[in-house]
DNA sequence: CCTTACTAACTGACCGGTCAGTTAGTAACA
DNA sequence: TGTTACTAACTGACCGGTCAGTTAGTAAGG
């Protein structure tokens, strides 16, 4: 995984060292490493002589870079956060400004796709939805960088769509999360129920259909 | 709670029994109180200390019930689906069979707000999809006995909309899973993302609007 | 009734094992 | 050689599971 080259003492001596000093590099691999242990083994259940083995390090070399196994667990889901919204703006900067609302929700579903395809973003999700009872902070975290940014921009798209007259008069709060949730439990079914037996829906597909339905949904009939 | 009638030895020692034998009623005891534990601090974090102490036991006594702490789980789960499918089959036989697909579909929605509605019944959905990964078997569980019941329930009822000509044409799964996702992003923000400073919305509007938002979208439109 | 003899529900100390975190020492590099 | 990155052995605490012993309840015999 990790692209090391393996580097050999030059010329005769079949040297090779035991580990090599990576300072620089380390941190991220231990999350790497941590994350996969989170997403297999809950927090709890996870050793930090797995994630350091994971991370091609001793447990010892853990502490070097971070206070505690708590204090992992809030930089992988910061990390996580900070992707993400690098994602997201990439993405915002890409289309524009779309100022149709259905086609920039529309495209607010591509997002979401991307997410749930990359089973390194959704891990995040998924830990964050695992230890919150116990960890309330990675909630507030997750809430305050990520739920209060996309709620808002949603309720608004809708909002404005409603004003335009092209979308019904139904509370926008609640039409976001109809958006979102199919979304949400494919994500999860994907993680949790996939069964090798049965034909995996295309994600594409499902997002498409998904996304037909709800704005269809939404939108005004065109006759009574 | 208990019925058993404290027997006192006659007069006036204040005898007070340091515990009572109370055979039959430990088992759902132990169980509300591991159920409890598992959702505070996952199963990994729970200590059968702690569960005892919360039945009102010592942890030896759990012992006599439960062959180890993964069989509590598991019976955890079992005993939520029976209620589970007890309470949906109660909930069909007293509306009868409706015929019309959205008159059902919003009526199986109701069943869907008394699951969302009453955290008890919530909570094992909640401690499956936090332990499905190292625990597959409550995974398999869970498919087999409600979704492999209520997905094909749900399929079938939108299938006869279309074939009636009131639905449009869209994947049934998908259709199944977008009206699924909202109530399901609804229930897990209100055990995550929940804040107090905020109104939390009312589950049965919520309700009302996702799934007049979601069969809206699936009907045929009136005109072109 | 009251004792006595018994059953089984229950307790709490204990054991083997595991794990987060520490530290003394070593290997890599400048 | 000195500094830094790292390892491996270690510690103390905790936990799942066990078990010898205790106590609540019961029923037979007087």
């Amino acid at each position: 995984m990790s692209p090391s080259s393996h580097h050999r003492r030059s010329g005769r001596s079949e040297h090779c060292p035991r580990w090599r000093r990576r300072a620089e590099a380390r941190p991220d691999d231990i999350l790497d490493a941590a994350e996969a242990c989170f997403l297999e083994e809950g927090y709890a259940g996870a050793t930090v002589e797995r994630i350091a083995r994971g991370a091609g390090i001793s447990k010892g070399a853990v502490y070097l870079y971070f206070e505690s196994k708590e204090a992992m667990l809030v930089a992988l889901i910061r990390r996580s956060v900070a992707k993400l919204a690098e994602a997201a703006a990439a993405r915002l900067d890409a289309q524009g400004q779309d100022e149709d609302p259905v086609t920039a929700l529309r495209e607010a579903g591509g997002l979401f796709r991307a997410v749930l395809a990359d089973p390194h973003m959704f891990a995040a999700p998924r830990i964050v939805l695992a230890e919150a009872g116990r960890f309330p902070q990675l909630a507030e975290i997750y809430r305050r960088e990520v739920i209060d940014v996309a709620m808002p921009a949603a309720v608004r798209l809708i909002r404005r769509g409603q004003e335009q007259g092209v979308f019904r008069a139904v509370d926008p709060q609640v039409a976001a999360r109809s958006l979102i949730g199919g979304v949400l439990v494919q994500a999860l079914w994907r993680s949790v129920f996939a069964r090798d037996d049965e034909p995996a829906p295309d994600p594409e597909a499902f997002i498409e259909t998904h996304l037909d339905i709800v704005l269809n949904g939404l939108c005004e009939r065109k006759a009574a």
